[in-house]
DNA sequence: TTGCGTTACTTGTAAATTGCAAGCATAAGC
DNA sequence: GCTTATGCTTGCAATTTACAAGTAACGCAA
């Protein structure tokens, strides 16, 4: 499908991860710190295992996110975020940004958000450094 | 639907502009200029009428774009951002980087990339005054 | 080494969403 | 009042998603 689609920078995006489930999985691997399928399976979303495997599955595809065996436990597996992975953390600060002003009953607490607006820069790096 | 997601700022922001469609329009009305819904299907991306028609409701209805007659040519309507869609900007943007860097076959220029980069805020508020 | 629990999926099927083509409604201009 | 332009709506097939159930691979304990 989508052939006909352009060139254009929202549309490698959206293509990559422009539906309900992506973001809220990088949520929860680069800003959540989970790591494992079950971890992701028990969110408190609700994404059923299918799509859930799916989007793991496209996610890895694109380079986003890898995948490897735990050694500590060699039933499951570890996912990360690779560089550019880490890298749409700029944007998915903005989208925090933008609902914690917008959503009334926004789970975000005022102290995280502070962090936040205070210095973006550091605190990506922050995060980056935990998975280095 | 969805009754069980969160008021996690990701799921808030993803519910209204979580799809491959709401997006490209936005970038339409907000980056490109366009306002009537003949420019929206006509964007080159294949957007097909019905589609279109429910993501502008969808959008209007969430407050983040507004429709009202075009006094000029009184056959048509024009769709514009609100403010709410306006503070769509910084978000947009960060995708926009994200996608120029990792999409060898980006189609953006370099120069508005630089300008971008150089200053988002002073960007944005360009935009801004288009629509006030 | 064999059965058992844990983790990570896969499969089947129904429901919802989307894509595509066609048709309809309203307003302007002639 | 007929024609054209614009902005949709409708019907139906195809794709995607949700939900429930089942399976495969591994580690551990007996």
């Amino acid at each position: 499908m989508m052939e006909k689609r352009s060139h254009c920078p929202f549309v490698f995006a959206l293509d990559l991860i422009g539906d309900k489930w992506s973001l809220i999985i990088l949520r929860d691997i680069i800003l959540m710190n989970k790591k494992f399928y079950k971890d992701f399976s028990n969110s408190g979303e609700g994404i059923s295992t299918n799509i859930l495997a799916d989007r793991l599955a496209k996610l890895e595809c694109a380079k986003i996110i890898f995948k490897k065996r735990d050694s500590v436990d060699k039933k499951r597996f570890i996912y990360s975020p690779t560089e550019k992975g880490l890298d749409l953390i700029p944007m998915m600060l903005e989208m925090v940004l933008w609902s914690a002003r917008y959503d009334k009953k926004s789970a975000i607490s005022a102290d995280i958000l502070k962090l936040i607006k205070k210095d973006p820069d550091n605190f990506m790096e922050n995060i980056k450094n935990r998975f280095r």
